[in-house]
DNA sequence: TCGCGGCGATAAGCTAGGGTTATGAAAAAC
DNA sequence: GTTTTTCATAACCCTAGCTTATCGCCGCGA
């Protein structure tokens, strides 16, 4: 077991997550033989099957199983550790992988890439807009540096770092302008939109309204903002909408807006990422070019309250 | 950094550990060129420096520093994949590292030794007698597999079993035999012996006496309970032990042993283990057997309360 | 039923990476 | 100044790990 390489590793992982030889073999880039080899070579060095080769595909054994949990865990290290090298090289970061959430990203994303852009002179950022259990997973995998989402997510392996609060707002047809504000116990007598299961701007607003779904008069679902922004001018129903999508909502669809009464609702936004990513002082300066864009973003849009 | 190696990984961490090429080179059983080569390969790889070769020694640098940390974290996990293989092919252990305070080891550890070899035949016991915190440290990095300590120990990263409470008992001169147990205010007029800075047993010697060393009448230090015994037989104070150290202590010393009255004090024994060991199915099947050395040991000597 | 196509295992050969010993340069110890 | 460390460099060698070629197996389709 002293003789364990790292490779074999990598070639266990990859065999593990796609259960032919041939494909994984061309996932690592050497031919067939190579890897039967090395997995051969893994598994009497361990001295047990990691795998079940029934013809047509390999499954992993039920002790490979519990070596892969633990494999994908040193891979996962050992990846940050590269981070950790090209941080040092570096002090920035060349490579930037965002997560967001849907009912976040079409309104703050645009001003945030080029805010980042424009501060960190080459920066390459990908994104990826989801909802959060999906982000979550997708930062424990190691396969994003950092996710925009609503506070709490309270995984003990996730730092979680506030940016800022915003509010919900009513949407109404127009002609409801200027009429009462319902109270939160009322809403949930009216006809309320909501987004499709998993959107944690779903829960949000339920919460506030201080009911289950089950309890609801009725809901209509939609699958964005836009879309029930778009159902509430065309009478079905009434809708809540965070303030940041305000004005790109109303831009094409004849609402009316109002603001709640005290206590009015709001959510937490802010970023999450890795306990252990090596990242952590950049992902800070990050941070504070977030909270600037929103700022801006936010400033430049505030309502009359 | 794709072509990183474990084995680079394993030179650098022994580099790292004793700040000498060649002897590092000795500890990894290659020659010194050898590592001299890997060092370097692995500093290219990384694209910084991970030592400072002033002559005479080798020092980390800040990121080596950072980078060693990370590393160590690696090698654990994959010594922990080790263990993991040789538990699947064995259901049971070979070699068992246990660690054990000094307190408790004198008394306990014939009767476990003799059990666990009784229960699993053909195991290898090594065993490492030292105080609380060594020997969480050692867990931590996996140069033991678990340790009997006194209970808590509140690591985050340790799992605690909790096997028995034990008593402590009151040992004076035996001209003191039959007079009236001192309340424990009075413990601190008195001259108590205890054992040096370290041990646990000590602090919960001084906490049943509502005291800190300061306020203390007057202290002597032992470095093990026989000496204590000793020293009260000798007529230069009292102290306390471990109920468990009765039958042993008492052996040769002349000396009065009492109880005290309710609330008596007592410690909590228990076992620890690091959280992510792949042992755990056999380290609970050892705390069985450990109990059950402790619980026969205790009913053969069992005072009259 | 037979043959074909895709699978992983095996075989044979080549290359390079990682090891060795021998040696060099520079600094510390004497 | 000499000696004795230290780590780095050089030259050589061997084996581990890759390649291509081939086999045997199984399932599928004509």
């Amino acid at each position: 077991m002293k003789n364990l390489t790292l490779k074999q590793l990598r070639y266990f992982e990859a065999l593990a997550r796609d259960g032919r030889f041939r494909r994984a073999a061309d996932a690592c880039a050497i031919s067939q033989p190579a890897l039967s080899m090395q997995i051969k070579e893994l598994e009497q060095e361990v001295g047990g099957d990691l795998f079940e080769r029934n013809a047509r595909e390999v499954k992993l054994t039920a002790f490979g199983q519990t070596f892969a949990l633990r494999v994908r865990g040193i891979l996962r290290a050992v990846d940050e550790l590269a981070d950790l090298a090209r941080a040092s090289r570096d002090p920035f970061l060349a490579r930037l992988r965002i997560g967001i959430i849907p009912t976040i990203a079409p309104y703050l994303l645009p001003a945030i890439i080029n805010d980042l852009n424009r501060t960190f002179d080459g920066i390459e950022i990908q994104v990826r807009e989801t909802q959060t259990a999906k982000l979550v997973q997708e930062l424990a995998q190691g396969e994003l540096d950092l996710a925009i989402v609503a506070l709490p997510v309270s995984e003990p392996f996730l730092t979680e770092l506030k940016l800022f609060d915003e509010e919900f707002v009513l949407v109404r047809r127009p002609e409801d302008e200027g009429k009462p504000v319902p109270e939160r116990e009322a809403l949930r007598e009216m006809r309320l939109l909501l987004l499709e299961e998993g959107h944690c701007f779903r829960d949000q607003a339920l919460s506030f309204c201080k009911v289950g779904t089950t309890r609801l008069r009725e809901v209509m679902e939609g699958s964005s903002l836009s879309t029930l922004v778009q159902m509430v001018s065309a009478g079905i129903g009434i809708t809540l909408i965070p303030e940041m999508a305000v004005p790109v909502e109303t831009r094409s669809a004849q609402v009316s807006i109002s603001r709640f009464q005290m206590p009015r609702p709001s959510r937490t936004i802010g970023m999450i990422w890795r306990n252990s990513t090596p990242l952590v002082t950049q992902l800070l300066q990050i941070s504070e070019v977030v909270r600037g864009s929103a700022d801006t973003m936010r400033r430049q849009h505030a309502m009359r309250p």
